[in-house]
DNA sequence: CCGTGTTTAGCCCATT
DNA sequence: AATGGGCTAAACACGG
C-alpha cells in the first residue's frame, strides 16, 4: 500500500473509503458527534478532491451513514432545533480498521441482535456503576486513563498505526484548551459531552498524538471551527435496531438519579426523549461485532 | 424547495 | 467461482 506522502493526493482521491473519511471527521470533533453538514465541510476542507462532485459522494457518503452499523445517528434535542441529527461511531467500532489505520477496514462492523446478546440487567446496571465512579472522577479533571476502563475492545492495543484516527485529525488535538479546540463550541452548557464521550469510548479518544498522515496529505492544516453548533444534551444513539431499543429500555430500569441521562433529570417536555447518555448504551458493545 | 435519511440495485475489485 | 467491501446511482419519504 502506496503511503501518502506530503502534498500527495492533494488533488486526487485520497486513499480512504467514505466510512473512512466520516470517521475521521466525527473523530474530528471533541464531542466525536457531528451533524452531515459538517461531516461534508471536514471532507471538503481537508480533501480538495472532494470540493467537487458533490452531489455524487455525498449521496455515497449518505449512503454509508445510513447503511453501516458503525455510524449511530443522535437526535437534537427539542430545543436545539436544526436540520438532520448528529452522527457518531459505534462505540465497539474502535477497532474497526487494521492497526487503526484509515486504510483498510479489518472487518465490516455489524450490530447483531438476538436474545441471547441482550444485556442482562445485572450487567447494565454493574456498567452504570462503574461508569458513575468514572464519571466522578472524570469531572472537570483529566480524561480516565485508558487502561482503567478497557471495555469491549476486542483486540486491545496500544500501537497507533501513522494512519490511525488520532494521527491523522492530530491537528485539532494538539493543545487541549488551545485554539485546536475552538470547536468546543459544540459543548452545549453546563453539559460536557467531550468527556462524557471520551469516557464511555476512550478506545475512539486518544490525547496522546502525533501528527502524521494528514499533515502529509497536503491538505490545509488550519483548525476547523464549526461555528455555533449546538449539540443534543442527552445524545442517543437512536439508529432503530432492536438492539439499541432493546437496551435503552433495560438501561432505563438502572439509571442513577445523579447521571444526566435519568429520567429525574428530562426535561418536562420531552418524555418521549427520556434517553440515557450514550455512555450508558455502553453495553451494547457487547452485542455488536465484527462480521467474520 | 432543499437537505437529510433510507433503501435498493448494479458494478468493480480484491480476497478466499 | 463465491464472497465481501466499496462506490455510484436512483427513488422515495420526511421535515425544516
Amino acid at each position: 500500500m502506496p503511503r501518502p506522502g506530503r502534498n500527495t493526493y492533494s488533488d486526487q482521491k485520497p486513499p480512504y473509503s467514505y466510512i473512512s473519511l466520516t470517521a475521521m471527521a466525527i473523530q474530528s470533533c471533541p464531542e466525536k458527534m457531528l451533524p452531515l453538514s459538517e461531516i461534508y465541510k471536514f471532507i471538503m476542507e481537508r480533501f480538495p478532491y472532494y470540493r467537487e462532485n458533490t452531489q455524487r459522494w455525498q449521496n455515497s457518503l449518505r449512503h454509508n451513514l445510513s447503511f453501516n452499523d458503525c455510524f449511530i445517528k443522535i437526535p437534537r434535542r427539542p430545543d436545539q432545533p436544526g436540520k438532520g441529527s448528529f452522527w457518531a461511531l459505534h462505540p465497539n467500532c474502535g477497532d474497526m480498521f487494521e492497526n487503526g489505520s484509515f486504510l483498510r477496514r479489518r472487518k465490516r462492523f455489524k450490530v447483531l441482535f438476538s436474545a441471547e446478546h441482550l444485556p442482562k440487567p445485572s450487567d447494565a446496571a454493574h456498567y452504570i456503576q462503574q461508569h458513575a465512579k468514572l464519571r466522578m472522577g472524570a469531572l472537570g479533571a483529566h480524561l480516565p486513563q485508558m487502561s482503567s476502563y478497557n471495555l469491549s475492545v476486542s483486540q486491545p492495543s496500544t500501537f497507533k498505526h501513522p494512519f490511525a484516527i488520532e494521527n491523522i485529525i492530530a491537528r485539532d488535538y494538539k493543545m487541549p484548551g488551545s485554539l485546536a479546540f475552538s470547536n468546543m463550541q459544540c459543548v452545549s452548557a453546563g453539559y460536557q459531552i467531550h468527556n462524557q464521550l471520551s469516557t464511555a469510548w476512550p478506545h475512539v479518544y486518544s490525547g496522546n498524538v502525533i501528527d502524521a498522515e494528514y499533515a502529509a496529505y497536503g491538505g490545509p492544516l488550519k483548525s476547523m471551527s464549526h461555528g455555533a453548533q449546538s449539540l443534543p444534551t442527552i445524545p442517543v444513539p437512536i439508529k432503530p435496531t432492536p438492539t439499541s431499543v432493546a437496551s435503552i429500555s433495560v438501561l432505563h430500569s438502572h439509571l442513577p438519579p445523579f447521571l444526566p441521562g435519568s429520567p429525574q433529570s428530562l426535561s418536562p417536555g420531552s418524555p418521549k426523549q427520556s434517553s440515557p447518555d450514550p455512555a450508558l448504551l455502553h453495553p451494547l458493545a457487547a452485542h455488536c461485532q465484527e462480521v467474520t
